[in-house]
DNA sequence: GTGAAAGCGCTAACAC
DNA sequence: GTGTTAGCGCTTTCAC
């Protein structure tokens, strides 16, 4: 095997040495590497053929410093563990790829909030910003968007400085009550998601659907994770009163919520009916089948990236997108 | 409002303006950036303070252009939406930040292959790369390492140039087999993983504990999704020999299977014992309750990055580890 | 401690 | 079409 490693002290091949080994200009070669149109074919094979024989890669710290720009669009994922955060990336990416642009995701340790992942990213220069289900500070947010065109996915934010993309939370929830009103339950509790993305806007629209139909609103406070659901079900189980049907923030908490529930020995949706939100896959497995609020994510993600790029190219005047979310019924809820 | 954005040909300050706002060179801005500990503590705040006011952030680019490095870590994950290798980062995560590295995930369009986001990776000259669960040819990776340190994760490769880590799959296949013996199951059929990562190592455990029990192995191709675990139970239905139990190659797998199974009216684990393997949040909620094997998966990536700094520190000998897996035994599995 | 000077690998005018 | 030139923002000797 003799020397193993080239990898220390390897020196990537440059421009110049690229030049050098099909025997053309530096500026020949730099013309290839960007696509020029006004290069002979003859003389392209040439210097490509070369590139490859040395194995060059464009350094790209090198040409965004030269060019003013990465052609790279950061993304902040408040949660890599939330199948709904990594739904919209999936759109994210696409709708990047479809512009020549690539993607990085900052990470940031467990729980070590996503000022560093975003702070990585701004060194880099990134051309554009995607912060989706983003728990910053607005003032942090204004402040990141005051330098690099940004959009926020799953949160809103009125500021001409970003654009937002979010499913109409209240309308959701409204949706979610109105069901269970249909179905003859009149004690329905909502277990809410604390600080999460859009879990404010959740309780809202239970608030105002209730009280629409004269009925009492009661909320247990949680967050979006599935041991909040397991914590609630405990409180429900020992109060006098228990509701017929329950509210859950997202399809985790619903998911925790149904575990504590059924080692109880009640049974949904005979015993009580359970909602979840967000129709993650979790949702879709049979063992489950929760009834849920569906929200495009795909679509959202390629929708922020289309923002990014109106930024980008110079537009300044905000754009703020509600989607439709719309009501999946599965085999959670039933009668009382 | 008046101008609304300035992100449009924002102009970042650069180390100069701050050397000038602070009114001193630029060489000891770049030191007091590099936290280099020959600056006064006066000096220091003098710069500090200037470069605050005018909301200087070092430009990545210029540096690693210029130090020839970049103190940031790629990862690319195989699969964003697997909460394995999600968990897996994790661990990268929190050993990266724990040595002051940043880590930055490639990511590519929805299954459009891991190898545009390495290449974007590459182009940025990451200090050192992690791949996790990939499924790129091993010359891809190969040729990769061959200029960057490379190490790999729930991946095996015998090479000098690239370390990995991974779990002992033919163990835990093994484990899931012996298990499935203890309870009296004599007909076990495996649905297999297909390429997915680990996926023939699993087969092969299989395969060689049966043959040490003198039953007969019995494979339904798959691979690391729901999906193909939904198919695999109609296949199970229809046969004439129907198996007491089944070990899914993965989770989703495992819970594909069982939505099927319960669609058709089976129960696990009174008709069917069922299963999983990595032990992902999945397998312990409480609707599912799956058997499963569980492997230390923040430990995992943890271990790469230590393994990683090794090699960008200098060590050319290759590392080859083997993590131990272990049963999780719940309620999917019962006496046939 | 501090300042000057060179250079990292590339792009972007600009002449030819 | 092709070669020349001047930076991009930073680090890194090296002399003071």
């Amino acid at each position: 095997m003799g020397r193993t490693t080239r990898s220390v002290n390897y020196q990537a091949p440059t421009l110049e040495d690229v030049a050098r080994e099909a025997g053309v200009s530096r500026a020949l070669v730099s013309l290839v590497m960007r696509q020029s149109p006004k290069v002979s074919d003859a003389r392209r094979k040439l210097v490509l053929d070369a590139a490859a024989r040395l194995g060059y890669r464009p350094n790209a710290n090198a040409r965004s410093l030269a060019s003013r720009q990465t052609r790279v669009l950061g993304a902040v994922l408040h949660e890599l563990h939330n199948p709904f955060y990594v739904e919209i990336h999936d759109g994210i990416a696409q709708g990047a790829a479809d512009r020549g642009y690539r993607v990085l995701i900052g990470t940031s340790e467990p729980r070590r909030g996503e000022q560093s992942a975003l702070e990585t990213l701004l060194e880099l220069r990134v051309d554009g910003l995607i912060l989706v289900g983003s728990r910053l500070p607005t003032p942090a947010i204004l402040a990141v968007a005051e330098t690099t065109p940004t959009v926020v996915v799953a949160r809103d934010i009125r500021s001409p400085l970003v654009d937002s993309i979010k499913a109409d939370e209240r309308a959701g929830a409204r949706h979610v009550v109105q069901h269970l009103v249909d179905l003859g339950h009149r004690h329905i509790t909502h277990v809410d998601g604390g600080a999460g993305a859009g879990a404010s806007s959740r309780r809202a629209g239970y608030r105002l659907a209730m009280r629409e139909h004269g009925l009492h609103a009661s909320i247990v406070p949680g967050d979006y994770t599935d041991r909040a659901g397991a914590v609630a079900a405990e409180k429900l189980l020992a109060s006098r009163r228990r509701p017929t049907a329950v509210f859950a923030a997202n399809d985790f908490v619903a998911a925790g919520l149904m575990s504590s529930l059924a080692e109880a020995g009640l049974r949904v949706p005979d015993d009580l009916s359970v909602v979840g939100y967000d129709n993650t896959y979790l949702a879709a497995l049979h063992h489950v089948s929760l009834t849920t609020v569906n929200q495009p994510r795909p679509a959202m993600g390629a929708r922020a990236v289309e923002f990014l790029m109106e930024r980008i190219d110079g537009r300044t005047s905000p754009r703020r997108e509600r989607m439709t979310p719309t009501l999946v019924i599965r085999g959670s809820t039933a009668p009382p």
